[in-house]
This record gives C-alpha cells, sequence and structure tokens, in this order.
DNA sequence: TGAATAGTGTCTTTAAGACACTATTCA
DNA sequence: TGAATAGTGTCTTAAAGACACTATTCA
C-alpha cells in the first residue's frame, strides 16, 4: 500500500447556485435540507460526490440539479472550491461549487416557492452564503462580456427581453439604442423568420441564440 | 452515525502551477516525482491535502510551494479544481490546482534546471497539461486587464521591464507610449525617489508597485 | 388620435493605437 | 558624435454613451 493513500481522507460534496429570473428579479433557487446538520433550514442544492456513480464532479452537480429541477440546466460551470476543517460540522471537508442558469419558463409553478431573489436572501447554513455571493459576482461580471445572460431566457425572446436580462444580471440601466447595436455586432443571436411577439402595440421580433455554447465579446456590452 | 458519512471518500490533492520568468520566455517551475505513480518524471509540484495540519486547500498550497521553493509566493490564487475516476490510477480524485506567481531573482539559481519554457512543456503525467492550459489561459486573460504580471518581478523595476513581461504575458506586442500612459493611469506603480537602474545609456526610473493586492483595471492594457 | 412598445440615426465624448519626436547616458 | 535605452506629444481611428427620432400596433 503506498504512503499517501493511508491519510484521512476530507469528505467531498458538490453545491450548486441555480440563478434564474422571477418577476424580473435574479433568484435562487433553494432546497429545504432533508437530514442534519440544518434539517429543516433552507440551502444550496447539494450532496455528495458518489465514486460509484459520478465520473467526476460535474456529473455530480449534473445529478443534484436533475434531482431538483428535474432537467439539466442550459448553462452550468464550475464556480469555486471551497474547503477547510470549518465549513461543516462533519468534518474536514471540500466542496466544489457550481452555478447554473435555469429559464424560469422551464420551471413549473410549485418551484416558485422555493425561489429567492439574490439581493434579499437572508443567512444559509455553511459557507452558502460565501458561495452564492461569489457566485452573484461571476454572473455579473461574466454578463458584461459574454452572451451568458440569454441563458436566462427561453429559446425564443425578443430584443426587450434580453436587454432587461442583462440589465438585471449586471445591475445596471444599459442604453436600449446601444445595447441593441453592440448586440448585433455580436453575432450571438439571429432573427426567427416570420415569428413576433404581438401585443397592444406594434409587434416585436423574436430572436434565438445562434450557438448553445457561451461566446465571449471582445468589448463590453 | 450519519448516512452520507458511510460513502466512499475520494482522494483529495493539491497542484500548483508556478510561473516565473527566466530569460524573458514564461516558464514553469516542475518536481520530479518522489514517488510512485510515475516515480522520477517531471510533474506539477502537489501533494495530498494533509486534514491534520492544513487549515483549507490553499494552506496545502502554500505548504507544497514552501517545500518547493523555500519561499511563499508574492501572489496565489485558486485555479479549478479537477475531478474523476481517471486522473489518478489510485483511484477517484479531486485536484484542487492553484496557480502561483514567482520572481525568478528570488529564485537561487539551482532551481534553473526546473524550470521550463511554457511553449515546449513535454507530456505530463496525470491531468497536468490540462491544468497547464488552464494557467496559461488564466494568466494570459488576467494579463489583458489587472497588475498581475508585476508580481513576477521583484521589488523595484524599470517600466521597460514591466513592458516586457507584460508582452511576454499577454504573449502580444505593445505599443510602448500607449503601454507607458496606461499604466501610469492605473495609479498601480510609484517612482521610488532617487532610484535608477543606469548602463550605457540613459538611467531609467525605477518604480514599485504601489499595493499588494492584485488590481483590476477598468480597460485593456 | 394617443398610448404603448419596437426599432433606428447620429452626435459627442472618450479611449485605443500608431508613430514620430526629444532626452540622457557611455564609449 | 553615434549607439543605446529612456521617456513624451500628438494625430488618427474606433468604440461607448446619450438622446432624439421614426414605426407599428390596438383601443
Amino acid at each position: 500500500m503506498l504512503k499517501e493513500e493511508g491519510f484521512p481522507r476530507p469528505l467531498v460534496m458538490v453545491d450548486t447556485a441555480l440563478f434564474t429570473i422571477l418577476d424580473e428579479r435574479l433568484c435562487l433557487i433553494l432546497a429545504r435540507r432533508k437530514e442534519p446538520p440544518f434539517q429543516g433550514e433552507l440551502a444550496l442544492p447539494g450532496g455528495f460526490v458518489h465514486v460509484q456513480e459520478d465520473g467526476d464532479a460535474e456529473d455530480a452537480a449534473r445529478r443534484v440539479i436533475r434531482d431538483k429541477i428535474g432537467f439539466d440546466a442550459p448553462y452550468l460551470e464550475q464556480l469555486y472550491t471551497f474547503s477547510g476543517k470549518q465549513r461543516d460540522p462533519r468534518g474536514w471537508s471540500v466542496s466544489v461549487a457550481y452555478y447554473a442558469l435555469v429559464p424560469a419558463a422551464l420551471l413549473d409553478r410549485s418551484r416558485a416557492a422555493e425561489t429567492f431573489p439574490v439581493d434579499i436572501l437572508s443567512e444559509l447554513p455553511f459557507d452558502h452564503d460565501q458561495i452564492v455571493a461569489k457566485a452573484v459576482e461571476r454572473l455579473r461580471s461574466k454578463a458584461t462580456y459574454s452572451s451568458l445572460p440569454a441563458f436566462l431566457l427561453p429559446e425564443e425572446f425578443t430584443l426587450n427581453d434580453l436587454h432587461c436580462i442583462y440589465q438585471q444580471t449586471q445591475g445596471a440601466i444599459l442604453d436600449k439604442a446601444s445595447f441593441r447595436h453592440k448586440i448585433m455586432e455580436q453575432d450571438i443571436i439571429e432573427a426567427v423568420p416570420g415569428r413576433f411577439r404581438t401585443g397592444a402595440h406594434r409587434p416585436a421580433q423574436l430572436y434565438r441564440l445562434t450557438s448553445r455554447a457561451l461566446i465571449p465579446f471582445e468589448r463590453r456590452i
């Protein structure tokens, strides 16, 4: 037996920050904990890595997300790894944190009770406040130079929808005309021919993403 | 006993990408492995987390770096976490990877044999090629909008030194005048009064960082 | 017609990049 | 003086931001 394998091993888990937009506000989907510690309290969805079942930590995150919302998130990315003696009362632990973007349209209404605006989140157990802070920071940062926020929208959306979601994720007002110019230059979306959203006003052209992958921009939006 | 704690636990380790500049080239410091697997081969310095000794994974990385170069790196940051069944023959493992910047002036000459330009790195064991690729990408990216490359320089340096190191880390030619204008606007460095580097030409003003922390810029360098 | 949202043209300000210039030392 | 590196001024181009304008629908 190798010497190193004799070392005591930390606990290894994943935690996920699931973003969605509800009523034009950036929200996180939380889960009520079924087991101790912190049984019954709201926390980020998470769980231990299952070495038999999961090929890697991202697989574990996908499994946790499927269990929580019933389908895969259109965008998933590793956020940061939190570790140490103190963060979990069960012992020295490593949590590989992920964040994901989930279009609200895909969530059935029963989930509404489990979403909370990020700006009014109460104190979460473990170091989940820290994870949330880092996830929001990453989302806001990537929103300024990539197509990331578009993954919060359903397949077809208007330029106004996109404008709103960029403002939500960046937490800033963006000039409508400049936003449209810049988005159209990036070639991340294309008009869906003949599809419009109608209302008591001029119909709005519907668009869709040109790629399922995240596209980074040369310049800021 | 809690149900979850009965799960088999993965191996937990840290690996470090230690950047330095040698002969105006971006290099990595590698270590020859003392134990199997891959005993005797060159790899990124790394090791298992010691739950008794290390407060968290970053502590473990610092310990590994001190063992390797004899002092703490002026800049250390978590890079990404690599995990899975396949990456290590000893079993399902999690490696929290870090990257650090080390001024060549601090390394004694005996280390020179262990540094390799990043662009000619041969195939490394485990998934270390992947770690290196990600570390280089992160370094290049942060070099375009932060004071990061300055951590590769000794305490006092000329504007030309800084210009060179930004070009090395970004892998691009930057206009000298524009670079100087932009750097001076960022307030990341200050002239050291009365200190100049002399040679067979006009003496160059020596500068130092105004802060030991990384400073992100509003715009690109 | 007016309210409501969709969508465009263009001007001003600011930053980025290129490039030519001056400065100071030593041999 | 000329080679070598240090350091600056300024012009051109391109991007960012502001804002006013036109367009199309329904009530």
